[in-house]
DNA sequence: CGAACACTTGAACCTAATCAATGAGTGTGG
DNA sequence: CCACACTCATTGATTAGGTTCAAGTGTTCG
């Protein structure tokens, strides 16, 4: 795939939250600007501390967005699906990424550096509007996220976490939902504020109680319904 | 004061980072369209689960904004100095207020309802990016938080928070810094995600050192030092 | 085939929550 | 103006949830 690719197929890219309401000759221009970028497998689009030179819309793969904390612990902020933006806050805040973006699969996106875009903001107050309720979003998410941390038992937290992934990366299979992601224990623990340890011991219990079916980098959630009990303290986990 | 005291003058409203880089006409027709607001202490801007109606700039007094969860516990996001933005995030994404904003003195905000708001937003570009600069700040102080509490022991998250506050609240006096804000343990803990318990005996602890002076929802630093060393988790805390 | 990696499980330990009782400061109404 | 009530804070004792450390198993990949 090339840039003229994408620059031709402007409505494929409408149903990017980031480009609703904009009309193709706006969209055109916008994807004038764009560079695309591709990234291999465990490569990364940016590491934390870089300067911020520019924010992408993820067209192909996954992305890891991870934060380091100054002393080596790292947690796992989000995986960035198709059609996201991400590095956004850098460019608009910083002048360096807070955060790394790495690559899970082989993966490809659109770039703007930062002064590109910024123009582009004052040109199409509708990108601006979009960029808005993006953020909003992820302010959300992240408010939901402290609320939970600060509040919940680890094996609730695990819950909410994995109910998460099942909404943005499951697919049905045979017996359930797949979480359709590489996913380690030790991913799960940098989600939810716990240890490897610590997820392996739950999710094995579990595993026990027929709710999931784990392997390695691997969970199958048998019944989400058991899951929904245990995130929301439910009393009993009803059987269906 | 009245409303057209305020759009009188804008000079002074562009101090608020919502309006950088506007010039005074864009400002005057922006301020026209807002309405002032008076909250007694104690009292809401809006309720966490009313349905978002407007959002608004603080020209008086200080705004707590606090979560609540489902099982009945409280976190306390944030305090909103005077000239800034709160109750954004209602109206660019959900529908519904995510927080309470409640006055800690006597509070003025000036209101924009949301579809006034929106216009102003399509018409007035750097709003928008002033508006998106914000949110990415916003964005950044919750990873970190976020960061925080899923890395830091309980003793230097309180560390961190009241260097936060003495950052965004302190008031110089004799001897030290003064959180110049009526603080109780339990609003450090719900800042923490700790307990009262926790706070006190940590503060006290702290004030056997000689680092705090504490008293009925009050906080003075004596030695800021010392609390870095604590956030730092520094081998010794020098004595300065 | 060997090495690296992901995962599991047990045992000991520890931080911080919880529970309970008491003390201090503030405000209000008689 | 004092007494009472209320809120805020302190401190001790106990407990539990989860971390840490250690040892070992199974899997994948070069």
């Amino acid at each position: 795939m090339t840039d003229s690719d994408l620059a031709s197929r402007p409505q494929s890219l409408q149903q990017v939250s980031l480009f609703h309401n904009l009309g193709s000759d706006d969209l055109t221009k916008i994807l004038e600007r764009a560079r695309t970028r591709r990234v291999e497998r465990e490569a990364f689009f940016f590491q934390q501390g870089d300067t911020a030179t520019a924010l992408y819309v993820l067209t192909h793969g996954q992305v890891r967005l991870v934060q380091l904390s100054p002393d080596g612990n790292q947690i796992l902020l989000r995986f960035i699906p198709p059609q996201e933006l991400f590095g956004g806050i850098a460019v608009l805040g910083d002048t360096v990424y807070p955060a790394s973006a790495q690559a899970v699969q082989d993966s490809i996106a659109l770039g703007w550096d930062s002064a590109t875009f910024m123009q582009l903001l004052e040109t199409f107050p509708r990108l601006a509007i979009n960029a808005l309720r993006h953020l909003a979003q992820r302010i959300q998410e992240l408010q939901q996220r402290n609320l939970e941390l600060t509040t919940e038992r680890v094996e609730r937290r695990i819950a909410h976490a994995l109910l998460r992934l099942v909404q943005a990366s499951g697919r049905k299979v045979e017996g359930g939902v797949l979480i359709d992601l590489p996913l380690s224990r030790q991913d799960l623990a940098e989600m939810t504020g716990t240890t490897l340890y610590t997820v392996s011991r739950t999710l094995s219990a579990w595993q026990q109680r027929g709710i999931v079916e784990i392997g390695r980098e691997r969970v199958l959630v048998r019944l989400p319904h058991g899951l929904v009990a245990i995130a929301e303290d439910l009393p009993a986990p009803a059987h269906n």
